[in-house]
DNA sequence: CAGTATCCTTATGGATACTG
DNA sequence: CAGTATCCATAAGGATACTG
């Protein structure tokens, strides 16, 4: 289901949230800019990557993982990849709480994609790195 | 070469910029991020696409295919794509100027990422379409 | 543990005027 | 035509304190 939920909360991603916008109404140009949407994020492929490879993690793991990440940050990109469906957010009934991050089937979708991503880039700063020698 | 020309002017785009820092320094966690960096702008992958598919757009054909962007917003993102390495700014003698842009061969291999985010961006919005009926 | 809420600084991006 | 420069409104994002 299209979540029409819109988040008029101080941290809205406002790029995003236009293009939801725009996409509930019909009104985009091009759905390049939609897949766009779900990965800008400062952290976000990072942040799938290792759902996607590592399989779930916990928020504290996360945060393990991305020392510099403030916690407003971490928060902020896993509720948007949730929106969009591409994370499941499983909270269990402990005390004290358990809340654990996993790729979604549509997510796993979109992980070729961020792997063709690190692939490129990795090859381009090689590139770099032979043509500053 | 890689560009270490930082550029503190006023449109600056900060995470750009603070991974073209990084990537000089060997500072980064991954390759993906430095991908990213190069696509995440609200017009790029639609600019990369056109330039791509169609061939070289002078500014002004730019402007008429992106009605809503602003002057100063087309500036920019073609000047941190050329920047990147991505698009080639030719300059005419003329008068009054031509400039012409077109993709470099380095863009030309990113252009299959950005086909893959249009195929899965059209995919999910369809998808999404189906669930809501 | 896994979040919200608030305050505050910095960055983004539009509108407008000017230039080679 | 193809830009710069400046001003200004809005959005992003860090630090800190509080909560179930």
């Amino acid at each position: 289901m299209i979540n029409i939920i819109k988040d008029d909360g101080e941290m809205a991603d406002h790029l995003r949230q236009e293009i939801r916008t725009r996409l509930i109404e019909k009104d985009y140009h091009c759905a390049k800019e939609y897949t766009l949407s779900i990965l800008s994020g400062k952290w976000k492929v990072v942040i799938l990557w290792h759902l996607g490879v590592e399989g779930p993690h916990r928020f504290s793991d996360l945060q393990k993982l991305f020392p510099k990440i403030s916690h407003k940050m971490l928060t902020s990109q896993l509720r948007e990849l949730t929106e969009d469906g591409i994370v499941h957010r499983e909270v269990y009934p402990d005390v004290p709480p358990k809340v654990e991050y996993s790729m979604t089937t549509v997510g796993m979708s979109i992980l070729p994609i961020v792997e063709m991503m690190y692939t490129w880039g990795s090859k381009r700063i090689e590139q770099l790195k032979q043509e500053t020698q």
